[in-house]
DNA sequence: ATCCGTTTGAAACGAGTGTTTGAAACGATC
DNA sequence: GATCGTTTCAAACACTCGTTTCAAACGGAT
């Protein structure tokens, strides 16, 4: 009897899932379907496996048969959520460096960060799970992750280092480094909800607002990256 | 025999805490010099108590004699180390105020920063331990870590988002603290060592220049920050 | 020397972690 | 329908965590 209804049960949360996942979905999409959730929440370290497998409606052991470890898990994650955002930027480098041979550092930014903000299509039903659970890996801690999530990033930031030093000429490396590192930074912290969700105590938003607010504040972070770049080079904003 | 060398090794390690931490040191004091230094290295949620009191030659009971529990050794590192930093911001805005009614963007934010980035002095022999603390405070995701941060960091953000507002007439609360929170932010991933010392998988920095290269550092930082905050109130970079 | 509040120390507790195991259940192939 | 590799599950394993306990050591006042 008690069998029947678990089963049940799990039929039901399993069929909830498959809808949200948008597609038919095994045990191995939903264990990566949770874990991008809740690592994104948590963080890495701070999710418990057993936390993951029980929002999948699975068990831990099916962790470790389908990607061999905790670690292996964070890697699926981190390639599926990653592999998207990074061919969008490239897609966009290309385009501008095709009308251009040098774009503006404005371009750069846009190009880098508008895609780390918007990739709500081709992601799931609400691609904002992703967008947290990226930025909040991209401010992680644990050696591994900054590992793990550095061979992925490492695809495309040789090229932006380029054209960024292209855009800025006469400047060493370690400004265009510092530029490029502060952009990545300040994502990570949008993305990662410090900024709007949790924040410093203060009025919790309704979460009502979450249409048009995300183009602003996707604005007001190309706005703010491009003039701190262009400020930093020219150096006269404080001296 | 053995009881003697182990308690001549603790005297020597202790000798040299003191030493480090500048002056005797308690029980009390060692935890919380390891504590700083073992939280800014790792972050809070992944230091065991157990590695705080190794490094400090004492034992965990100790820390829940003394601070109740590891939340309370928390919040006693928190408190020492931001007092400090708070007063100077205070003091250095009550200075610019007296100077002018409504001080500038730049001036608002040399107030803010350098204090965090230049707080060697005052803090034991070397305050970038505190410095790395601090900003690995900032970005700590769990909420009990945020909440008590942020009780220190609203001592003194009331007045400078005030101030901020001053500085940038015509413009809505939420447009000054998104200035507010990515200068703070900004400092946190700058201080850190996100930006410095881990990094992605780069040439590591050998260590060795490490006087004038923290100003540097701290004008890049100042100067980012100005222009970022005031091409997000003129909004022409990348219209 | 005795007492007593303060501080330290070793050991144990219960809860939670990632991982491993071995036996079931499943699904296709012969 | 028996057999095979694949997939799932409950249970156990070894370990670490924060916390608690209680006895011992310390240090000044009586």
């Amino acid at each position: 009897m008690i069998p029947l209804t678990a089963a049940k049960a799990k039929e039901a949360r399993v069929a909830e899932q498959e809808q949200a996942a948008g597609r038919g979905s095994s045990t191995r999409d939903r264990l990566i379907d949770s874990a991008v959730r809740l690592f994104g929440e948590k963080g890495f370290e701070a999710t418990s496996l057993r936390a993951v497998t029980d929002a999948a409606d699975s068990n831990v052991a099916a962790v470790n048969y389908h990607f061999g470890s905790k670690e292996g898990l964070l890697r699926a994650v981190i390639d599926g959520t990653m592999r998207a955002v990074n061919e969008e930027r490239r897609r966009r480098l290309d385009e501008l460096e095709a009308r251009s041979p040098v774009p503006s550092v404005a371009e750069l930014v846009r190009a880098f960060v508008e895609p780390g903000v918007a990739l709500t299509t081709g992601h799931g039903v609400n691609g904002s799970v992703v967008e947290r659970f990226i930025g909040r890996m991209m401010g992680e801690s644990d050696p591994r992750v900054r590992q793990i999530f550095a061979d992925q990033v490492d695809r495309v930031e040789g090229r932006y280092l380029a054209a960024m030093a292209r855009a800025l000429p006469g400047r060493d490396e370690g400004d265009v480094r510092f530029a490029y590192t502060s952009m990545l930074g300040l994502l990570s912290l949008h993305q990662s909800g410090v900024f709007t969700a949790v924040e410093w105590p203060r009025r919790q938003t309704s979460g009502a607002q979450r249409e048009g607010s995300e183009i602003i504040e996707s604005e007001r972070l190309v706005d703010f990256i491009t003039g701190g770049i262009l400020s930093l080079f020219s150096g006269e904003s404080s001296r």
